[in-house]
DNA sequence: ATGGATGTGGAGCAGGTGTTCCGTATCAGG
DNA sequence: CCTGATACGGAACACCTGCTCCACATCCAT
């Protein structure tokens, strides 16, 4: 009796377990390539179970939205770090928003979730003010030294980083690129246009 | 018997003339607020009518939306057409942008059947053909007079105006503003950095 | 004014969604 | 094995959407 008590979170049976990672497997690929609004039947089919074991272990439609959610925001996290961790203040932000750009590519779902007015985006609100917080500390240092203009905020960057994120072109990869280029000529400094840009400009006569 | 065939189209009762104007007007201020996937219960909730004679005016949704935004892209039109009439090529082109930003911001609904995948789109695809190409030719005009980089083309811009119809915060005019700003800065060649810098070269010979 | 053409309103249909219920199948400890 | 707790599947519910039907109201030419 009192071992049932203490016990609260009890093992739950394998098969269960395994369905329960296969349809988050199921959900995040589904997410990935069609956006969060598939139905929850169409996760059901894809994963051949049933639309009430869907819900038995993702009660909500959003539960399992951030579900499938959970890893891609860690490794988003992970990215973030590693753009801290860059010396150079310029490779530092812009390698931030292209590799934003990168996940916008390759995942529909995500961005909606960290950027979109998706309820879903509610579980990930300390992820953001996180990410928000770290793209402020790379908008500060690339001011400071010169990298972006003077008057390049962080709130400039925010607006980039949301056209990218609500680009509907986005899954042309060369239009998301190309938007990511055009928009950090329009953040960097005169004589601190991007790798890419000044080496194309000097190919040009 | 042989004049009703002939006289196919009758004059409409007076009152459901005005009905049907004033559905027009409901609707245009709905999409315009609140986008285009408002309900039609809604509007005709809002016009105090019933469900059944918006459908009698409008016999699908796409009918009463692009009824609803004829006049604005005839507007648009226009404001196109302004833009082709402008002597200086960067005031051509930074204005027909800005001015498409500007009827985002004032109009949710008409991007969203302009660029959007909406269903309603299609009525308008002679349009939206119209506008590409002349576009294009306000493109090319910019980069022959070297008032934007010469390796900018029609689908740079294609990307510019995609990324303005579908930000998110569009709402803001001030995000709104300063997104244009930063791409028009993508856009514009070196010596043309900003817009407020094209009053310096006025004339092109 | 009046009667038939014309227009209206709201209930109802068909299709789609998230969610719940409950009889049945499956697992796992005895 | 066998048996009870656990999990499953699909029908069903509740709600929302665009759209239709038809009894009733309104207009306007006679």
């Amino acid at each position: 009796m009192r071992i049932a008590e203490i016990e609260v979170t009890r093992k739950p049976r394998t098969d269960a377990e395994l369905n329960r990672r296969h349809l988050i497997a199921v959900a995040r690929a589904a997410f990935a390539d069609e956006g969060l609004d598939l139905p929850m039947r169409e996760i059901a089919r894809r994963a051949g179970l049933g639309i009430a074991t869907v819900h038995r272990h993702f009660p909500a439609r959003t539960d399992l939205v951030t579900a499938a959610l959970a890893e891609l925001v860690a490794e988003c996290r992970g990215e973030m770090q590693a753009s801290l961790d860059e010396p150079d203040p310029w490779r530092a932000l812009s390698g931030a928003v292209h590799s934003f750009a990168e996940h916008r590519l390759h995942d529909r779902g995500l961005n909606q979730a960290l950027f979109g007015s998706h309820p879903a985006a509610a579980a990930f609100a300390v992820d953001r003010r996180e990410q928000a917080s770290a793209m402020e500390q790379l908008v500060d240092r690339a001011r400071e030294s010169g990298a972006v203009r003077p008057d390049i905020t962080a709130a400039d960057v925010r607006v980039c980083l949301s056209a990218i994120a609500s680009f509907r072109l986005a899954h042309s990869a060369t239009h998301l690129h190309r938007l990511v280029e055009l928009l950090l000529i329009g953040l960097a400094a005169d004589d601190r246009t991007s790798p890419e840009t000044s080496a194309r400009r000097q190919a040009i006569p």
